[in-house]
DNA sequence: TAAGTCAAGCTTAGAGTTCGCATTACTAAG
DNA sequence: CTTAGTAATGCGAACTCTAAGCTTGACTTA
């Protein structure tokens, strides 16, 4: 539990209340993409009193500081996940919401390719492949 | 000119003069990628007196039957294309706004594989890689 | 303990997009 | 060609998501 402390404190962040917990969320929570409002809606639900604002706040501190990474799914709000050491990209059921994360260096590879023949110098993507997963598609 | 009335037709929606004008603007104007707000202003410009509320309407509709699709590059709203016959995915340059198009074999098929692997069909994906252009890098 | 700094909470604001409803325009039938 | 019926437009208001302002409260440092 103490933890936390230390993982805020290594992103150069102060130790507040609402930080702690919306990043034990973050690590404890069964779904690792959540929106904003998941998070304030957890957060209510454990009793805690955190606003709206505070949640939003803190998860664009936390991007900031590279504890988590922010992504756009189609036609919804921003979502969160913990950062992890390797960069992944996604696979999302568009019926159930369930998400899958991926890593193929082959299109990483690809993409390097496609941005050195334009002249581009990359600083970042989004790969999201929308689907059906393997529970939806036999319904 | 009549142009538009015959594919407005064959996309099965009627033909009304905002209709016409949005598909002409996207038809002609120099950028291939344009927001509703875009679309908007050339109206104007072109004393056209067309809502927004209109340009978004009619944009969906040009969405549902086919016309156009729509992006959401990161950080903003939505933009519009012509659809063309073959699919492509994006490079965003992310100081001048310049859009590259793309489309990868081997990425395509890497996607597929993906998707295979974990049990998914794939219904659509986005793909857009952010950067600098030639241009932006040498400032 | 007192002063200063930074975060939290709450409300308000803003961007982007959509909705509701009265009015107008297209289409097809007579 | 005219008319009725249906569908689209325009306008404003509303809605969603997210961020900003500002005051209050908490923690740090002297």
């Amino acid at each position: 539990m103490a933890n936390e402390n230390q993982e805020l404190r290594a992103a150069g962040l102060k130790v507040t209340a609402p930080r702690i917990k919306i990043l034990e969320i973050l690590e404890t929570a069964e779904q690792r993409h959540l929106s904003a409002e998941d998070i304030f809606k957890l957060l209510m639900e454990a009793g805690d009193e955190v606003g709206l604002a505070t949640v939003y706040r803190v998860l664009t501190q936390f991007e900031s500081a590279g504890l988590v990474v922010r992504h756009h799914f189609e036609g919804g709000q921003s979502v969160f996940e913990l950062a992890t050491e390797e960069h992944h990209d996604h696979l999302v059921c568009i019926k159930c919401g369930l998400v899958e994360e991926f890593y193929d260096t082959i299109i990483e590879q690809q993409q390097a390719k496609v941005a050195k023949k334009f002249g581009f110098t990359i600083e970042d993507h989004n790969h999201y492949i929308y689907g059906l997963c393997k529970n939806c598609q036999s319904r």
